[in-house]
DNA sequence: GTATTAAAATACCAATCGGTATATTAACGT
DNA sequence: ACGTTAATATACCGATTGGTATTTTAATAC
């Protein structure tokens, strides 16, 4: 099968831990050295697999974005109305930010932070893969207007909008220390902003 | 008056210099001999007059947020109903992150984000400075449930976790580029979840 | 076994990092 | 005028940065 020396460590293994130490210190503050002792792949073979610092980390931070999601799209599958389903999102995204097992806060919010003055790629990525979040609650959003779940007069832009950007808040504050009651009580608050159809 | 030679720059406008330089590239990604170019304040002056690098950072943030300050205290001075001071405060908070004249976004939110796992002081004082804008929130709810502004049931630590951290959206979303017609379409949807005392 | 392929490991590169030693310059008091 | 003081400017330090050239090793195909 594999025609040279096989590989010592899966790709994919390499980019999920990567993607912590981005996450966790950034990506000036993550150096290619601590990557390479961190991955248990040598700096030759991360910049063979993988291209420049650039590249990883955008690499890193589309897997976590993929390997991240699925949680998300049984959110999204959720047969329940449109307030449990608001609630559901929020609360599942206030949980992995204060997942013990991972880094605080949430890789995209940080990148999008760390990277808004990058003169490259990076600038862009992590603000599109959260436009995608974005356009996935404003569908539900639509739809749930059509079956009479929101008001005629609400606007399912503005409030993807608004959600989205509740998913933004949370993650600056579990970042910085928050913990999981704090997030509730906060998700308590921003509910209360949903429009009910009575 | 002064012993020595006089100084060529004033250290106050060191800082704001200094402030505009991390504010927009972060900690790690400011460099020294940045700094030095751009405050014309050379590499020693500047360890002579701040201390080291984190000194320095540490005194550029707390400065802009004194210098940023003002701005607000004119906001909770404001004689006028807990509505409109809400809504007062978030689009002065929105105009800031938008001002053309500075980068975009918050200083302490970005500091929020960068230095988290930073292992110094950095880590605490961005986390403190929000506090202390959430502090002030907190002080203004509890005024206003006492003259019945808010219900009796409402919860005034509650309310100002949520509406500063809606300063932190804002702060997330205009470091990646939304603008001030995205930030006020927010502010729109936020204000909806104060309640009113009627 | 031997050639081939591809990965690993070591060592290395110029450039930049945070931080400083040294020397010079411009004001003061006397 | 002259020493004192404190700021300047230049040059430099070892360590680390992102990135690579070179060699070695482990698997295959024949």
């Amino acid at each position: 099968m594999a025609r040279g020396r096989p590989r010592k460590t899966d790709p994919d293994a390499v980019l999920d831990k990567a993607a912590k130490l981005f996450w966790q210190q950034g990506f000036e503050g993550t150096s290619m050295n601590d990557l390479a002792s961190a991955t248990d792949m040598a700096k030759p073979g991360l910049y063979a697999t993988f291209g420049d610092k650039e590249a990883l980390y955008a690499k890193a931070l589309v897997r976590y974005f993929e390997t991240t999601l699925p949680v998300f799209d049984e959110v999204f599958d959720y047969p329940g109305s449109l307030e449990s389903f608001v609630r559901r999102y929020l609360e599942t995204v206030a949980e992995a930010l204060t997942d013990k097992t991972t880094p605080r806060g949430c890789f995209i919010v940080n990148s999008m932070v760390d990277c808004a003055n990058q003169p490259s790629l990076l600038e862009t990525l992590g603000r599109d893969l959260h436009k995608k979040r974005r356009a996935a609650i404003a569908r539900r959003f639509r739809g749930a207007q059509k079956l009479g779940e929101l008001p005629p007069d609400a606007d399912p832009k503005a409030l993807a909008e608004f959600f989205s950007g509740q998913a933004l808040a949370l993650a600056v504050m579990a970042r910085s220390g928050a913990g999981r009651k704090t997030l509730r009580q906060f998700i308590d608050v921003a509910m209360t902003a949903l429009p009910n159809a009575s």
